[in-house]
Order: structure tokens, then C-alpha cells, then sequence
DNA sequence: TTTT
DNA sequence: TTTT
């Protein structure tokens, strides 16, 4: 797997606690959301929050540490690629996902 | 805007001819679709090729960069922003969709 | 300039107060150290902590943040180019130095 | 090692072949310099090609890999970290060399 | 749904 | 010379 062709980096907040599950296989899944915040001042100089909210997912020793370490609220550091799946709702219509599968993890401001 | 906190970059190949459009406001937008490949071997030796798709959008300057220079087929890195927006259906559903706003364009392979 | 040609990234804390002169020229510049640090286990399961120490310079507005905003210890995440220059000492040799001239900066930990 | 504290991108080419040697350790070492350009005008209109020149270095797996299909001229993206180490001159003066240590390289331009 |  |  070459890294270089396909990189997402995010820093910002964890929205919610991680859910965790172990899939029949035996591998183990993370999923969570994460907020990007951006500032800025809009034309009549009031200060601006921006924030973005992407769907994050980490498999086996990976997601091994964000359940360990990883809650709700907190400021980390990510690096992992992009991934767009599609999956068939109840009505059997075909939707698609995007998600950021996470490979490497980093925990800010202690 | 802080490009730190939230940063996408790709290595790949166009999957069609950037559309672009310039909306009433006057603004400019390219949008097209972008190929990366990742290539490995599974248990059995075999050379697997996993291509993972993604929307690419980008405005204004690089639009215009973008149309000039840039169509179906061609390598190209580039670096932008993971945003997520929503839109209605026809029928009145919410669906969302993950975008990739370009903010850095490369040609490659001259 | 194109930025995904020569880019650096870097997470850590700074070893010291930033030193910003003004040029003759009217550019603001500021000098500062930065340490990355890096955390594994060795063969004997102790507890290794490698420091790598960079060279980092920023012009004018990002000179004027960082005089501003940062100082000693500090958690910062910065992106710039990495260039090496040369310079002549006092006996007259050439010499080379490394740094990283920066053009974003993030304050990190509050 | 955790490689979002420490990060370093180059699109480039090779200014010369890579010289490959085998420690006494066993352990390969790649070395080569990669010379990335910044394409701009100037204050009277003139295209200007500003070349940054900077050094690599490769280890064991990734050192075969551009042994076997790197050579001088190429055009290739890597990524790595960045390292600074001092040496002893002849004279006995204490020297720093600032290298990037490729973890990972991508054969561009075909 | 986070954070400043 | 920093920090955990």
C-alpha cells in the first residue's frame, strides 16, 4: 500500500465516545466523528467558526488504541486515506459513504 | 483558514473532463471525478489493483486552471479540504456527499 | 509557488524563545528551534524518548503571529518548505544549514 | 514511531544516480539528492525556476527498492522525515548534515 | 456531535 | 534547547 497517493490529515475534536465492535471475523472496528474547526472574520468582522464533520474508521491495533485511549471531546491528530463504500438501505436503494480509515493517531493538549 | 487542521492529498488519474460551470454570483467551479490506485498482492500472490474514486470540486483561480489545462485521463496531485454537504432529492430526501476542494493542483508526467 | 512540490510538517515543542529582527529591508524575521519528539520501546522494553531538534524560520506575517502568540515549551504543528542556504564563516569557508521556513502555524494544548 | 510529528514531502528529480552501500551491520544504505523547483515570475515579468536542492537517504527495504529502479534524472514523490546529525571534519570540527529519510517513494512520469 |  |  503506497501512502503517498491517497492521504487525508485531520486535527480536531472527537464529537463522540468511539464505538467499538468485533466483527465475525475476529476484526476489530472503530468508528467515531470528528469536528475540524476553522476561525476566521467575515466581512462585518464578527469572528467566524466553521466546522466540518467527517466520519472516521480505524480497524484491529489501531482501533486497539483510540478505544484504550480515545473519548469524546478530545483534540487528536490523524493520518489515514480516503474511502468512499456504497451499502443498500432497508428499501433496498444503493447509498454511498465516505469514510477516512485512519492509520495513524495522535493525542494532543495531553 | 487554517489548511492544517483538515487536508486531503491525492495522486491520481482523471476519470473524465472537469465539468465547469460559473454560477449567478460569477464564481467559477470545476468539478470532476479522480482516480487512485493501490496495488498489491493478496494471499495468493495475485497483483490486485484497488482504485478508490473521489469527488473533486475547486473554485474560482484553480477552476480556471483546471479547465485550461487539465482533462480525462491525466495524472495529477493534488491538495485540498475533506468537506461534507447535504443536498435534497428530488423527492424530498436528505442525502449527503463528500467533496474534495482543491486548493493545489500539480500536472505529472508532463 | 507550488507548496506540494516541498512541503514539511512538523509536531512539537519549542526549545526556545522565537528571536525576530527586522530586516533593512523592512521584512520581519523570525528564528526559532523546534523539537520533534518521537517515543518507542527498545529491545530491553525501556521506555526511549529521540529527540530530532529543526531549524525553523517564518517571514513577515507568520514572523508577526509567531512573535505574538508564541513562546518557550510550546505545542505547536507548522507547515513550510524545507531549504538549505549557505553562508560564509568568519575564516572565510562556505557552510550549509538546513531550515524549515514556515507558513502555517498552529497552536496546539490551548 | 509515530510519523505525524515529523513529516517531510518532495516531488523532485534525482540530481544523480543513488549510491548504495552495505553497512558492516548488514544494513542497506541509499543516498541521493533530489532537487525540487518552484516555478514563478518575478517583479518584471520574467519566469523564474528557483531549485531547492536537499539530501536523501533510504534504509534496507526501501534503499532495494530505489537501487533496483531509481536513477538519476527521475522524477519521483517521497516521503520521510526529517534528521539532522553532526560529524567530524578531518580537522576535528564539529559539522551538521541535514538529511531526509525516505519511508516511502512513488516512480512518477511512468 | 466536538472545541476555542 | 522542548515536551510526555
Amino acid at each position: 500500500m503506497n501512502t503517498l497517493r491517497n492521504k487525508v490529515q485531520l486535527i480536531g475534536n472527537l464529537g463522540n465516545d468511539p464505538e467499538v465492535i468485533t466483527l465475525e471475523s475476529g476484526k476489530k472496528l472503530a468508528r467515531f466523528s470528528l469536528a475540524t474547526n476553522d476561525y476566521y472574520k467575515n466581512n462585518q468582522g464578527e469572528k467566524i467558526t466553521q466546522t466540518d464533520w467527517h466520519n472516521l474508521i480505524a480497524w484491529n491495533k489501531t482501533a486497539e488504541i483510540i478505544e484504550a485511549y480515545v473519548s469524546k471531546g478530545q483534540e487528536v491528530a490523524v493520518e489515514g486515506k480516503l474511502m468512499t463504500r456504497s451499502y443498500e438501505t432497508k428499501t433496498g436503494e444503493k447509498r454511498f459513504i465516505t469514510e477516512v480509515v485512519v492509520s495513524e493517531l495522535l493525542m494532543l493538549g495531553k
